[in-house]
DNA sequence: TGCTTCTTCGTTTTT
DNA sequence: CGAAGAAGCA
C-alpha cells in the first residue's frame, strides 16, 4: 500500500495529536478527505484509549459518507474496525444525551422527534386555531389599508405565507433566548399592541400540543441537550469520558448552543478539532447560526491550520472567486467588508504527485446579460443542450435564486428533451406523485366525467414508448359514442377500440382501467388508506412510494384532527401547489440519500442547495441586484409590501420587542442590521456559486422577468466586478 | 430635459 | 396602498 501523499496545507493537520485545533478551509480543499484520514491515524495509534472519537457533520446525508469513507481507510491500512468512533449528526447527539436520562429535564422516556412535517402540521393547526378564535381581526391589523378587493385578498395571502415563517423563526428564537410562553405572557402583560402579542397565544398552544403529543422540535433537542449535561455532572462525565476526540464538519454553520454541547464534552480532554469555511457561511438569515462563532474559535484555540489549496477549480475559476473577495475586502461599504473572510485560494503545486487542478485549454468564463428572464433560461438551456452534444461526459449545474425557477428551467429542458435532476422540494417528478393521485381523486368525485377518465389514463396508467400511438389512441377513446360507463364495465367496447391487443399500450390500458374500478368501489370511510391503495395501483419507485406512505400519514391526521372533512376538502388541499407540507414530504423522502453529480449529468438546484456539490459546468443565473444587492439603500426582500409601513419589516420588530421586553428598551437599529447581514450573506452565496465550477463558468442575469413585466431590474454590481475580470482575462 | 400625471404591480433561502 | 416606470407636455 503506498503512503498519502499529503499537500504541505494538509501535513500540520495529519500530525494533530490533542488540544484545539481549528482548521479553516477553502472551497474544495479536502476538508472530508483530511478528517477521514486524520480519524484513521488516530484509531490507528489507538489514541481514543478507553473512549471512542466522535465525528458529528450536519447533514444526515454526510453521515453515511463520513462511515464509508473511513471505513474504506481502515481496511486500506489493514487496520481491524472495532466501532472506536462514532460518526452522527449534532441532533442525534443531543436526542442520545436526553435519552440517556430523560427526568432531568422533566421529559417523559418515550418523547419523539417532531420532523419537518409533523411540526408544519402542527404550527399550522395553531395558527389556524389563533385566527378562528378571535385572532383574525388582530392578524390583519398588520397590514396595509388597501380599497381594491382584489389587491386586499393578495395582501392578505401573502401575509399569511409570510406570517407562518416569522412565527416559526420566533418560536425558534424565544426558545434560545429561554423565554417560556409564561415567561412572555408576564412580560407582556402590559403590552396591547406589536406582533409579539399575537404570537404568544401561538406560542402557547403550539408547545402545549408539543408536550400533549410527546414531541420535541429541532431547537428543544439542542437546548434540553446543553442543559442535561450543565445540570447533571455525572452525565457530563461519562459523555467527556466516552468521547476522548470529537470532530465537526461544516462548524462554519453552528450555533451558539451547538459550541456549547460539544465544549461540554471536550472540557474535560480538550481534544476537539473544528473544520470549516467561514467564507461558505450561509444559513445565518434563517438559522440561529453565526460564523462569528467559528471565528472566535479560531482566535481562541491552542493551533490553527489554515487549508487553502484546492483542486477542486481550474486556476480561471480560483482566479475569479479570489478577485471576489478581493473586492468585497477592499472596496465594499465599511459595515459589509467584512462578509468575506481575506483568504486567498491557491492551486495545487504541479509535479509534485497531488491532484492538480483541470486545466482546460481556453479561458472558459464568460457572463450574458438577458433582455427577459424567460429569455435568459431559454438561452441558458440551449447553451446546456450544446455543451452536453460536445462533451458527454461533462456534469453540469443549473443554479437558480429560488425553488420557483427549479421549475421553470425544468420546463424548458423537457422541451429540449434533456435528462435531468432537480434539487429541491418543486421537482416536477416527485410532484407528479401527488398530482396523479389528486387526478385520481377528481375523478372519483367526478365518475362520470369522461374527459377526467381519459386525463387519468393518460397521465397515470398508460405507459408505452409508442408516443404517437399513444397519441391516437387517446383519440379513439374520446370517440362520441363511448361513455365512461363504457369504457370501464363494457368489455365489448373494446372492438370498437382498434388496437394491438398485445401492445404494451392496450395492456397498460386494461391494467389501469381494471384500477380505477377497483378504486372507485373503495370504500370512502378511511381516506387515508384509500390513498394507500391507490399508490398501490400506481407503478412507481421507491422513493415515491414514500412519499404515498407521508401523504397518507397526513390525510389520517387531518381527519383525525377534523372528523367532517370530505373527499373534495382532501382533494382541494392536494392540487394546492402552495401548500408547505408537501414541500416537506419531498424534502423529507429525498434527503435520506445524498447527490452526488454523475459524469455527463444535468442538475438544476438553487445555489443553497448547491452548496457541497461540484459540476464542471457551472450556469449561475438571475445575478440581478435584487437578488444580490450590495447594500443596505436599495430594494430588499426583507421588507414586505403588503405590511403598514410600521411593520414594513416584521423580524426587525420581533427583536425590537423582544429587546424592549427584556430591557426595557431597543439597543440597536434592527432593521439595518437584519439588511446589512443579508447583503453579507448573498455574497457568500455567489461565493459559494462561483466555487461550484470545475472549468466552465457562466454568470447571467436580466432586465425583466417577464416580456410582459415593465420594470427593469439592474444586474448585481458584481456581475459588473466581475465581467471587468472576465473581460481582461478573456483576451 | 425636467416635470406632472397615469398605470401597473406586488419576487426569499431552510439545518 | 405606494413605488416606479411610461406617457404626456412644455
Amino acid at each position: 500500500m503506498s503512503k498519502i501523499n499529503y499537500r504541505e496545507d494538509q501535513l500540520p493537520i495529519i500530525q494533530y495529536e490533542g488540544g484545539k485545533m481549528a482548521v479553516p478551509a477553502v472551497p474544495g480543499a479536502g476538508k472530508t478527505f483530511i478528517v477521514t484520514n486524520l480519524v484513521a491515524k488516530l484509531l490507528e495509534e489507538n489514541r481514543q484509549g478507553k473512549g471512542k472519537i466522535l465525528i458529528l457533520t450536519y447533514m444526515n446525508s454526510a453521515v453515511n459518507n463520513f462511515k464509508v469513507r473511513i471505513k474504506k481507510i481502515l481496511e486500506d491500512k489493514n487496520i481491524e474496525d472495532k466501532n472506536y468512533y462514532e460518526v452522527m449528526t449534532i441532533h442525534s447527539l443531543a436526542v442520545k444525551i436526553i435519552k440517556e436520562k430523560p427526568e432531568i429535564v422533566m421529559l417523559n422516556e418515550d418523547f419523539n422527534i417532531a420532523d419537518d412535517l409533523q411540526k408544519t402540521m402542527i404550527l399550522g393547526d395553531c395558527i389556524n386555531n389563533f385566527k378562528l378564535n378571535g385572532g383574525e381581526k388582530a392578524f390583519r391589523f398588520f397590514v396595509k389599508e388597501q380599497k381594491d378587493q382584489m389587491w386586499a385578498d393578495r395582501q392578505l395571502e401573502a401575509w399569511d405565507k409570510g406570517f407562518y415563517d416569522l412565527v416559526q423563526n420566533t418560536i425558534s428564537e424565544l426558545k434560545y433566548k429561554d423565554i417560556t410562553p409564561q415567561k412572555l405572557n408576564e412580560y407582556m402583560k402590559e403590552n396591547r399592541r406589536g406582533i409579539l402579542k399575537i404570537i404568544l397565544p401561538i406560542y402557547t398552544e403550539y408547545e402545549k400540543k408539543l408536550k400533549a403529543n410527546g414531541l420535541l422540535d429541532y431547537d428543544d433537542m439542542l437546548i434540553l441537550a446543553h442543559k442535561a449535561l450543565s445540570i447533571d455532572e455525572d452525565l457530563k462525565r461519562k459523555y467527556q469520558n466516552k468521547y476522548q476526540y470529537v470532530f465537526e464538519d461544516e462548524c462554519q454553520d453552528s450555533n451558539e448552543i451547538q459550541g456549547k454541547i460539544i465544549g461540554l464534552i471536550c472540557e474535560e480532554h480538550n481534544n476537539l478539532v473544528r473544520v470549516g469555511d467561514i467564507n461558505q457561511s450561509i444559513t445565518g438569515t434563517f438559522s440561529s447560526s453565526d460564523p462569528k462563532f467559528f471565528k472566535n474559535f479560531i482566535e481562541n484555540s491552542d493551533c490553527c491550520y489554515r487549508m487553502d489549496m484546492s483542486n477542486r477549480s481550474s486556476k480561471d475559476v480560483i482566479n475569479l472567486a479570489n478577485e471576489l473577495v478581493r473586492y468585497v475586502t477592499q472596496n465594499l461599504q465599511t459595515e459589509c467588508k467584512d462578509a468575506l473572510e481575506d483568504m486567498d485560494i491557491k492551486t495545487v503545486p504541479k509535479n509534485k504527485g497531488y491532484k492538480e487542478n483541470p486545466q482546460p485549454e481556453k479561458y472558459q468564463i464568460s457572463y450574458k446579460y438577458y433582455e427577459t428572464f424567460d429569455e435568459e433560461i431559454e438561452n441558458t438551456v440551449k447553451f446546456v443542450r450544446n455543451i452536453n452534444k460536445k462533451y458527454p461526459d461533462k456534469s453540469i449545474g443549473i443554479l437558480v435564486p429560488y425553488n420557483d425557477h427549479v421549475n421553470l428551467v425544468a420546463k424548458e429542458l423537457i422541451k429540449e428533451d434533456l435528462e435531468f435532476e432537480e434539487l429541491g422540494p418543486n421537482s416536477l417528478r416527485k410532484r407528479r406523485v401527488i398530482d396523479n393521485i389528486a387526478l385520481i381523486i377528481d375523478f372519483i368525485l367526478n365518475c362520470d366525467d369522461k374527459e377526467k377518465l381519459i386525463e387519468v389514463l393518460d397521465k397515470v396508467y398508460i405507459k408505452t414508448d409508442n408516443k404517437e400511438g399513444k397519441k391516437d389512441f387517446i383519440q379513439l377513446l374520446r370517440k362520441d359514442h363511448l361513455n365512461v360507463e363504457n369504457l370501464l364495465y363494457d368489455d365489448e367496447c373494446s372492438k370498437d377500440i382498434i388496437i394491438d391487443t398485445e401492445s404494451d399500450l392496450y395492456q397498460s390500458f386494461l391494467y389501469g382501467i381494471q384500477n380505477l374500478k377497483n378504486i372507485i368501489e373503495y370504500p370512502l370511510t378511511r381516506i387515508d388508506k384509500l390513498i394507500l391503495f391507490i399508490g398501490d395501483s400506481m407503478t412507481i419507485e421507491k422513493e415515491e412510494i414514500a412519499i404515498v406512505d407521508y401523504l397518507a400519514f397526513y390525510v389520517k391526521y387531518l381527519v383525525a384532527e377534523n372528523n367532517s372533512i370530505n373527499l373534495q376538502q382532501i382533494y382541494n388541499l392536494l392540487s394546492d401547489r402552495k401548500n408547505r407540507v408537501f414541500s416537506y414530504i419531498i424534502e423529507v423522502v429525498s434527503e435520506i440519500n445524498g447527490y452526488e453529480p454523475l459524469p455527463g449529468s444535468i442538475t438544476v438546484c438553487n445555489y443553497h442547495k448547491a452548496k457541497g456539490l461540484e459540476w464542471d459546468c457551472v450556469f449561475l443565473l438571475g445575478m440581478t441586484e435584487f437578488n444580490f444587492p450590495d447594500n443596505i439603500y436599495q430594494k430588499f426582500q426583507c421588507d414586505k409590501w403588503y405590511l403598514k409601513e410600521k411593520y414594513k419589516n416584521p423580524e426587525a420588530n420581533i427583536k425590537s420587542e423582544i429587546d424592549f421586553v427584556l430591557n426595557g428598551e431597543v439597543n440597536k437599529n434592527y432593521s439595518k442590521e437584519i439588511k446589512e447581514n443579508l447583503v453579507k450573506e448573498k455574497i457568500r452565496l455567489l461565493y459559494v456559486g462561483i466555487t461550484r465550477a470545475k472549468e466552465m463558468l457562466i454568470l447571467s442575469a436580466s432586465a425583466k422577468n417577464s416580456s410582459l413585466d415593465k420594470r427593469k431590474q439592474n444586474p448585481s454590481m458584481y456581475l459588473n466586478i466581475l465581467k471587468s475580470i472576465i473581460d481582461k482575462k478573456g483576451e
